[in-house]
DNA sequence: CCGAAAATGAAAATGATTGTCAAAAAGTGT
DNA sequence: ACACTTTTTGACAATCATTTTCATTTTCGG
């Protein structure tokens, strides 16, 4: 419904990369858009439990946001150079998760799991000289 | 070295499950300790670079610790009734996570990955009407 | 015992996130 | 268009974990 939460839902798709929600506000206003923060963090709190967007935590406890292109369940590989992030699948991975569950007698077992890495771009501009971001 | 340190070392050897610095500052002085909440989260600190413990965030951002038995790396499976954890190894993942990584040409590939369930005991109690927490 | 260096802790500062509440916007039936 | 209810919004204050600051205390080498 509301443009504001479309708004943000933008925002957020315009990026390939986990966005926290002082980005999305920064970005909008930057745009020109009248948005206020906390309206951002309640869009993302909208959009994480209908489940358009994922969320995860920083090393320094901030919560970044994504919008998926698969509804389905994935995990992330992200580039801790420019953020970048690509969506995979790990089967292997989920069946070693229930299983570790089941041998400890855990139920209702979930995970999270996300890769870090640095990309082949940020990679090669760090390698060149000076170490410039994207 | 410093007694702080240890005593601070010691209260997480006290508990199997994951604590916050908060956590242990009480658990510090309802027994009587006179240290500072800043020297908690110092000596957290320092534990965890000289890794000595392990540490992740909870849902909502807060971070907690554990002092895990072995050096090597490993995962933890955590119960989200009581907190126990137990450390479990997982080779398939790790191989898993490095090919992600090098599929999409990344390096220095790193990943977090936990595991969350209801372990036996606390499933029990659910389940035996009150819902009492151990 | 003396002084330098490290450790400590109380209180203030920071920074993300959430709560409050009145104003603005969107609907709804007339 | 109109009165009226419901939802959305946003400025501002409040919360809460964590970090900084800084003066005091402790630890140690000599």
């Amino acid at each position: 419904m509301s443009t504001r939460r479309e708004a943000v839902k933008q925002a957020l798709n315009h990026s390939t990369g986990f966005r926290s929600a002082q980005d999305l506000y920064a970005d909008l206003r930057a745009e020109g858009s009248k948005i206020g923060l906390t309206t951002v963090y309640r869009a993302l709190q909208n959009l994480h439990d209908s489940g358009e967007v994922d969320v995860l935590r920083t090393d320094d406890g901030e919560a970044v946001y994504r919008a998926c292109a698969t509804e389905s369940h994935h995990h992330h590989l992200v580039c801790r150079g420019c953020g970048k992030a690509v969506e995979v699948e790990g089967p292997a991975v989920e069946k070693w998760a229930e299983s570790i569950g089941a041998q400890h007698g855990f139920t209702e077992v979930t995970h999270t799991v996300e890769v870090f890495g640095t990309c082949a771009e940020c990679a090669a501009a760090c390698r060149e000289g000076s170490g410039k971001r994207t």
